[in-house]
DNA sequence: GCATACCGTGAGAACGGTCTCAGTAGTCTA
DNA sequence: TAGACTACTGAGACCGTTCTCACGGTATGC
């Protein structure tokens, strides 16, 4: 290994004591001016790099966040929102000069050594814990370690603990609004099991309130919740289409973009023209979406991360704040699946 | 900050030593069956974690990795590239009980100083460079360190460099393989500027070395280099298709998916039946590759970051191994755009 | 002129481990 | 039974910083 010059190297290549070097490149404390100037002359000199290592221990500075990934697999669908929020991230540790260390819990988060050890181990300043469906009794643990802990994407039964989630009835709200707007009346639903995913529920009861806030009708005939997939998508479109021809939507409002393109499929197949007869849109702004002019709402993972590095930071330097909790609301893509070109 | 029990609290507990302590529990000395027994049982019950930055510190060991990207914005279209690398990195970490350290580098690598303070002083033992386009002078400043170095995607001049690149050669070849199999003769090509890119000279000498082994005709008007881009990619089909009947290609290779799905729309618009009158393939497997039903390649990204980890550990632990250098063959994947239903 | 304040500095104790070394007791060999 | 060897243990130096403290010197106030 090649000898690294340390602070002793340093202070006597500027004939000053190390505590001098210490207080000249870290700015901690009083120096002459003359001093300083011959302690970064030999440092530039040196090359020095102070170790981090021996300051943090010393000092019980934490400069590192760590972010904790829970999944069992690693969907492909999920890696537009974990690195966009990884960059947001990143970003916000640069600014406040942290690193950001990673670790990937495979299986139950409550039962994981890597997970205890990486918490308890890292000398970590912050934890960010994205989709830790299972883990709340879990981060009870974590809480008596007092590191600074923000889930994201993801709103915990606990109310101490603090969070940053996706404003998933917002995004229901912006898409019924502006399906409204385009004169829309009978305005159908498809979205997952309600009762297994938070994700699903927020979509369906958002639907709901903005039915009724925008004064549109329900009916129970529009409305199917059973799976996230495109195949079920496509099996609700037909069931709607099989109603009568009064009772039909003109405009169906899909909890994925996955799903929307799915049943915008079946319906083009069944000669049907979109927007005009029938109306799409979808949640996500996958990247299938853009191409097939699929009306959407995005939500802005990367600004997600970013403010979850903030809340870190407010966490870490308030003496006693309470919990930070954040819903972060989309932003609507409107595209030709909902915009007639007839009209 | 809560108390933290330290090793001396545990040795006091356990009514021993601190270096018995450290034996018993790093396994790096012998220490009899009972006192192991009276030191794990007091860990346990002070729920001692040790302080990896004092033994790092002291024993000088370096268990982080280190993942620099290097980009000034991260474009969408690499999510997929950045986080399957990531996961198989990170899970190739966890088995090595090594944790990854975060850095994205904005603008130019060789003037960053956040690229400098990560690589100095963060205490590596190991570094992955994502993407360094314009890096190899300031490689050199890395390599004075020491430190492992492993470049992905990314094959240098300096022949001294460990390496993992994409094997875009072969990758050309599979497809013109499989479109030769197809029983297709005259194949055209679109790619990008080959002078900018290494992707771009790669796949196209790829393309070139194929026809011939294949036994297929070059013809210079079916070769259109420029940019990467869909737009680049339409007018580079329209300029084909409007050559004499005959010297049209019968399908066509776009050096990127996206390329090909617009000239594909393209060709859609114009009249032509895909595969019919005309088949189509691209690089990339793109998520909306597979959706449009394009015939590409995909790269093993999960597998080049978990390699990626692996020769990190080699050359770590190699005394004196030369640099490793690797190239990662892709898959073919081959959908409807080039397998005729017809026939 | 003396008390007070403050600036700049060096001395040296931490931080929490690891690791070398020496010493003790017990076992084995000749 | 002496000598060598082994298993185990504690003492304590050390990794490279930070940070508190004490001290000399100069400026300020009364």
């Amino acid at each position: 290994m090649v000898h690294r010059a340390n602070i002793e190297d340093v202070a006597r290549e500027a004939g000053v004591h190390r505590s001098t070097v210490s207080r000249a490149l870290t700015g901690s404390g009083p120096v002459s001016a003359a001093n300083r100037e011959r302690v970064i002359e030999a440092a530039r000199k040196l090359d020095y790099h102070p170790n981090t290592l021996a300051g943090a221990l010393k000092s019980q500075r934490r400069n590192t966040w760590g972010l904790l990934s829970f999944w069992y697999f690693t969907p492909s669908s999920l890696d537009h929102y974990y690195s966009k929020v990884l960059g947001g991230l990143l970003d916000t540790a640069g600014k406040a000069e942290h690193r950001v260390l990673l670790q990937n819990v495979v299986g139950r988060f409550d039962q994981s050594d890597d997970c205890r050890r990486f918490c308890h181990e890292s000398h970590l300043g912050g934890l960010l814990i994205l989709a830790p469906r299972t883990a709340e009794a879990a981060l009870k643990d974590l809480r008596r370690q007092r590191i600074p802990t923000v889930l994201v994407a993801y709103r915990p039964r606990d109310r101490e603990l603090s969070f940053i989630d996706l404003d998933n009835v917002q995004a229901s709200r912006l898409l019924v609004d502006h399906l409204a707007a385009q004169g829309h009346r009978r305005v159908g639903f498809i979205g997952g099991e309600i009762k297994l995913s938070a994700n699903a529920r927020d979509r369906h009861d958002g639907y709901l309130a903005a039915l009724e806030q925008a004064g549109l009708p329900l009916d129970a005939r529009l409305v199917h919740n059973r799976e996230f997939t495109p195949g079920f998508a496509v099996q609700a479109f037909e069931a709607m289409w099989a109603l009568p021809k009064s009772a039909r939507p003109t405009a169906i409002f899909c909890a994925t973009d996955r799903m929307a393109l799915a049943a915008g499929d079946a319906a083009r197949a069944a000669g049907l023209r979109i927007p005009d007869d029938l109306a799409f849109c979808g949640i996500d702004d996958d990247p299938v979406a853009a191409p097939a002019q699929l009306t959407t709402v995005r939500f802005p993972f990367y600004e997600v991360g970013a403010q979850a590095g903030e809340m870190l930071r407010t966490l870490a330097e308030g003496p006693r704040t309470g919990p930070l909790q954040v819903l972060v609301p989309p932003q609507l893509i409107v595209r030709a699946s909902t915009t007639a070109k007839t009209r």
